[in-house]
DNA sequence: TCTGGGGTCCTAGGACCC
DNA sequence: TCTGGGGTCCTAGGACCC
């Protein structure tokens, strides 16, 4: 038996995603901007093939969007969410236990005395499957270790004869498959360590792997020793097949036009304790303690610049909106100066605990507590098939601090009023 | 006009305790 | 002629991921 590790990719995945119901799209470039249209996110390959790349600010590439008639749209998570959780549903019928990685990629451990041929078959049919029913492309990768599966994964992607699947087949082709790849591609190894080993004259994965322990231990920590290891086929990073709860929640947004009055920061800042509070409540947590932090946009140097935050504890253990927003309200006031345009704010929770087994001391209110967590676990309920309360402060002031959306496709697959429709006449 | 959002882990150093 | 040492907790900062 030999166990591997098989990585799912999507290709370009929110742009082929915003494609897979606009067929006039196909083989066109496509776009995908941040949050309040800034910056380019994702994009197609033949929007790469035009010259345009991640992070590229829109205003920048104007013109060639123009030229080249490229389509650009806000970025619409539920969409690409709901897809994800699509892609998902089908590779469970071939492996139970699936590690969601991220919304585009799953680990899966496979143990098995299958042939490589045999591997690869089961990888294209997967493959061909997302394709045939879900319309997005994938990529697979598989190999003894998660960081040499990653490798293969873009061996996979980028060149065309592995028709989307690459497998390391035995270990003697490592040297082989780490020989050219940059150093600074492998995962876990970023743009600041990639600096220093160039610096060192170390620019490819084989040389990294190459390097001896206590000087890998020194320079890049236990994280960058784990890599080298992972990269010589040791087998360091195992699967998380459920994910641990989250030790820290933030909530935090850019204004799609910049916010100078307290009353429409408060309405930004109660939005985001929902937010948060709902998150808390989903994974069963509470809170002792919930931060603020506003700030201007650092990036208009003509402009007077201010950023702080502020962490306040709460009275008792908490994770209804009420009792958040109370300190929050606190929290913003004290940081809170006239004078300036702000440009962003966040809420944000630390030392989450289970809510399961909260003690009350003898001054807390318990009566009140147990109020407001049940007030709000039916508020949760309503929320998720309607998602229509909210706390009285943010009613009506939703524009002042709401996103720049200008370009976002319709919810196709969540919202029935969005569903496309097809003209018989 | 225009610059994302949400996480994790690790380390070093200071405070504090006995 | 000497000025401990080990352990724990917390925080800030820096790296990484998507």
């Amino acid at each position: 038996m030999t166990t591997w590790f098989l990585i799912i990719d999507c290709n370009t995945f929110y742009a082929s995603v915003e494609k897979v119901f606009r067929p006039d799209l196909r083989n066109k470039p496509v776009v995908v901007l941040s949050n309040n249209d800034g910056v380019v996110v994702a994009l197609s390959q033949e929007a790469k093939d035009v010259g345009i790349k991640r992070g590229d600010l829109l205003f920048k590439i104007e013109e060639l969007v123009k030229t080249h008639r490229v389509h650009v749209f806000s970025s619409n998570f539920v969409l690409y969410y709901d897809f994800s959780k699509r892609i998902e549903t089908v590779v469970r019928r071939y492996f139970y236990d699936v590690e969601k990685y991220s919304v585009d990629e799953m680990f899966i451990e496979y143990t098995t005395d299958k042939s490589v041929d045999e591997i690869r078959e089961t990888a294209k049919k997967i493959r061909d499957t997302i394709s045939d029913e879900i319309k997005i492309k994938v990529s697979i990768g598989i190999a003894p270790t998660k960081t040499l599966a990653k490798v293969m994964n873009r061996y996979a992607k980028k060149d065309k004869r592995y028709q989307g699947v690459a497998i390391l087949k035995d270990t003697n082709l490592l040297q082989k498959a780490l020989f050219t790849y940059p150093a600074g591609d492998v995962w876990g190894i970023g743009r600041q360590h990639s600096k220093n080993l160039a610096a060192q004259g170390i620019t490819t994965a084989w040389q990294f792997s190459q390097m001896n322990d206590n000087w890998l231990r020194k320079n890049f920590s236990i994280v960058g020793l784990r890599t080298a290891r992972e990269l010589r086929g040791i087998r360091c990073i195992d699967m998380e097949l459920h994910p641990p709860d989250k030790k820290n929640i933030l909530c935090s947004r850019s204004f799609g036009k910049p916010i100078s009055e307290l009353s429409d920061l408060k309405a930004a800042v109660s939005a985001f304790v929902q937010e948060v509070a709902e998150k808390l409540r989903r994974q069963k947590s509470v809170c002792k303690s919930i931060g603020v932090m506003v700030m201007t946009n650092p990036h208009r140097k003509d402009q007077k610049q201010y950023y702080n935050s502020v962490m306040l504890e709460l009275p008792y253990a908490a994770n209804d909106n009420l009792t958040l927003q109370e300190i929050a309200f606190i929290g913003l006031e004290k940081i809170f100066r006239t004078e300036h345009l702000y440009k962003k704010a966040g809420v944000f929770v630390n030392d989450l605990f289970s809510s399961e087994n909260i003690q009350y001391t003898l001054w807390d209110n318990a009566a009140k507590i147990s109020k407001r967590r049940h007030l709000f676990q039916t508020v949760d309920t309503i929320n998720t098939s309607l998602g229509l309360i909210k706390l009285g402060i943010q009613k009506g002031t939703e524009a002042k601090h709401s996103m720049r959306q200008t370009k976002k496709s319709p919810n196709y697959t969540t919202d029935i009023s969005q569903v496309p429709k097809i003209d018989m006449d």
